[in-house]
DNA sequence: AATGAATGAGAATTCATTCAT
DNA sequence: CATGAATGAATTCTCATTCAT
């Protein structure tokens, strides 16, 4: 009598989503080596057992935040519907949609850059990944074809090097922000200056396809 | 027989360059959560103590590594001569210097994204590193403004936003390889990759600056 | 065979309990500066980790072990039954209970020493140990009134200050007892020794409060 | 050339008491366990190597410093010509003398403590203190006599014990100053509290030895 | 499934002491 | 004598992981 109750209700599916919410957000802002377990099951009202119960460790853990970080941003882009589009709207609309996807999603940027920086080795047997990913490259080259066929771009532009460069332009702007903010000495998060990237960066891409 | 000799230098200004070296390395390997003080200490062959003796500790460390970091790329530019040359010939030369130097000093782009995570902190004070930035962006300013003045380059582009974009789309290649290589399947450090990719990159920026 | 075993009590209070009473020894041996937690966790059974656990800190178990002692010494005062005594008996008992609590627990001496080095701020905060302080003295100004009033004691002598001395002439010599037995030559903790300073002390007290 | 040039000229003398008097101070803030030999040398002007050249080590340094402390307070005392005033004007005196010393010198009651902490190994084998100390002792001694002789002092009052009591009232007090502030609720260290407690002292000590 | 106490292997940091210059 | 760089053993503290309940 007397003893504590157990604190959650027993539901499964929900208490893997919130610890991988909850880890997103830490692996995002501490890396996976500043990342603290205790954090992540503190925050996500969970408790540290059910982290390894669930998911194995943190590596693994942090495996799956980063997975699931990159599915976000693809599924949410074959909803775009690009293949709809005139290409030349299609091409705007990818590097408005990239911006804005990072803008309102930042930890995926911190998390890709840990990723990098453990060489990869968390995605690198995702067959799902490595699918989803042709599947835009691919849709992003037959943009590009017919764009070309219609005379609207320039012949021979590489899909996947295009692709880079979109996802580049807006990643390093807002992934650099902090130093670039002490650097350059203006607030690169203020509307002003947000809204004077994405403007520069389509100018950029449609120069770049535009014939 | 086989022991560690002691590291009985007495030479100050050698012992901090040597853990300046070893923790760079470590840093841009592992980040600022995932360095080790101790392999810092082991590979620059000096005692851990010399460390918080020059230092202070291993965040004052860091931030010695990332303000040192950014001292070398700049104080490299500086060495161009932009300002002696033909205004497309000195853009074209700052992009491959861009990417050669990202080559050549990977730790750079892990060091750059470690302090974005820890949101600049670390170089917020230093004077003499915007000092140095303002002399890169002037420059650059200036080349635009000859072109422009030449009828060579168009009018108006903004020299903040142009450096942000010669950086951005080498850094975020070479940033993202690993992951690159495993979402696109090539290897993004092949020698024809990379050529590649160089040759993409002056494309971006002289479509984005010629007339 | 021979190995430590493990501490797999999983008992909260008592863990706690263990590590304070290794850490009132550790801390009363060789004072906050000397004391090792290593010492302490090693002693109390329990693990490092459990230390910061419970406690947070070093000093923070540090102010635990203080306000224990001090919480010890006020709560057996209390149950003296002082004011059930004649006011000179009542002096007289506590003179005696104080020399015989310094004598059972001389830890508590370097305690309070260690407080006081460190100018007493792990216990600033505590309100409980105040109020146990002003019920003491609060006790002890009634039994020199009640004296007063028979004519047994003189009159306005100052509860505080009385406190302070029936104190300081037992915590002195038992604090010094190694630097007096050196200097004086004789061993202060013999049976002899200690007879006659109990008995020289309740001496000094009763010629000051009689009448 | 260009070297550094030597700080401070040669001056082994000067140089070894200004090690002993930052000594004095570190080892009287901090314990013997919680100085910081840096710190000393850092204070005293002087280096680190000095300290072991001249005392050998930390503990000898401290060794040295107690050593003195002892010193100070027993050579001022001789200096009181005691022997050359009436039997109560000299223990009035030198209870406001004790009261004095320990005021302008409050090193001298932490230097006792943290020799205390350590069970006086490091003056246990002075012989010179304990002489002074028994030349001490024995001036009480002849005061004592003296007084009982004429009639104006009770007869067989302990020359020891009275030497601790002058000693405990005013130690005792000045000791717990930080941890009295904070249970009694009065500033320990006003001119007021002050004047009071010394006149609560004489008082005390004379009750104890007038007839 | 869930909890959080307990573990133990590190990791950062400190510090008395030594010693080349 | 004097300096302060260098050492290395401790010391405090952290943290991923395990496990009794």
């Amino acid at each position: 009598m007397g003893e504590k109750l157990p604190f959650r209700a027993r539901n499964p599916d929900n208490t893997k989503q919130l610890i991988l919410d909850a880890a997103k957000i830490e692996f995002a802002k501490a890396g996976l080596g500043g990342a603290r377990v205790d954090k992540i099951a503190e925050t996500s009202g969970a408790n540290k057992g059910m982290i390894y119960h669930y998911f194995g460790g943190k590596e693994e853990l942090f495996a799956a935040v980063v997975e699931d970080a990159y599915l976000g941003i693809r599924s949410q882009e074959r909803l775009l519907g690009l293949l709809d589009l005139k290409p030349s709207e299609a091409i705007k609309k990818l590097v408005e949609f990239t911006w804005e996807y990072y803008l309102e999603n930042p930890e995926f940027i911190t998390l890709v850059n840990s990723e990098n920086l453990h060489e990869a080795r968390h995605i690198a047997g995702s067959k799902q990944l490595r699918k989803l990913q042709k599947e835009y490259v691919d849709t992003v080259r037959e943009i590009l074809e017919r764009g070309a066929a219609s005379g609207e771009f320039r012949k021979d532009i590489d899909a996947a090097q295009l692709c880079i460069t979109i996802a580049a332009i807006g990643f390093y702007y807002l992934n650099n922000r902090h130093t670039g903010g002490v650097l350059f000495g203006f607030n690169f998060a203020s509307r002003e200056a947000l809204a004077a990237r994405i403007k520069f960066n389509i100018e950029t891409i449609m120069r770049m396809v535009m014939n």
